[in-house]
DNA sequence: CGCGTACACAACTAAATGGTTGTGCAACGG
DNA sequence: CCGTTGCACAACCATTTAGTTGTGTACGCG
């Protein structure tokens, strides 16, 4: 694709929980912090993949990293987690209105129709 | 990617809203329906681009399509966004519980560090 | 020191993504 | 009936994604 110059936060994010695995991780982590060999661990997948899946999740800083002798482990970060609820939280609400008028209209008919 | 097999619903969601257009588009639908003309007007992009999105976006099933004559007319769609709206509000909640369980942490180690 | 462990970086690949143009086609309006 | 409108399908293309293997390197330990 041409491409969007800067991608924004919440494509960051949301694209960061588009993936089954990323997921799997960061309920892992949800549990506790982990090393990138533990989080490797569950999958069918090598330690690079993993590796480049919590690279992912920290681009839209989902987990942060520290550096512990020769471990890297991992921990969650919830501040854009924040963002992509609000955002959807924002929305579901635009939607329920619409859906109460809809069911109205919905409610309207049967009685017409249906009577 | 070798790829998952059966793409599940969480991701489809998630992926949809990984995209600023499409996120867009939501919006503008969720001020009313429209059709794809109307949706496509906004952007410095085809129709056909803009028809894409929305197949995405159905497939998600985010939207919902009609047929009205020539028009395809889109609605919203909110059922997956519940989908995707627990998903994170389930995480939120565990995340949160860590970071309170940090910040009491964090006040102990400062209480006995600053007196 | 030399070895194992834990991880990252690089190069390669297949497939998916996001866009383009070109075309077809169904429905309405004159 | 014929043109226009509204949209979808197809082929094509560049970029990104998600995986692989192979290799390098920093750290801790005996």
């Amino acid at each position: 694709m041409v491409g969007s110059v800067t991608t924004d936060e919440l494509s960051l994010v949301f694209g960061a929980l588009a993936d089954p695995t990323r997921r799997a991780i960061l309920e892992r982590l949800a549990r506790g912090d982990a090393t990138v060999n533990q989080l490797a661990e569950p999958f069918a997948m090598s330690q690079q993949a993993i590796s480049k899946h919590i690279k992912v999740l920290e681009k839209a800083r989902l987990v942060r990293r520290t550096r512990a002798a020769q471990a890297r482990p991992c921990a969650l970060d919830a501040v854009r987690l924040d963002a992509a609820a609000g955002w959807i939280a924002e929305h579901r609400r635009i939607w329920a209105d619409r859906y109460d008028r809809l069911d109205e209209h919905i409610a309207h008919l049967r009685e017409r129709n249906e009577p």
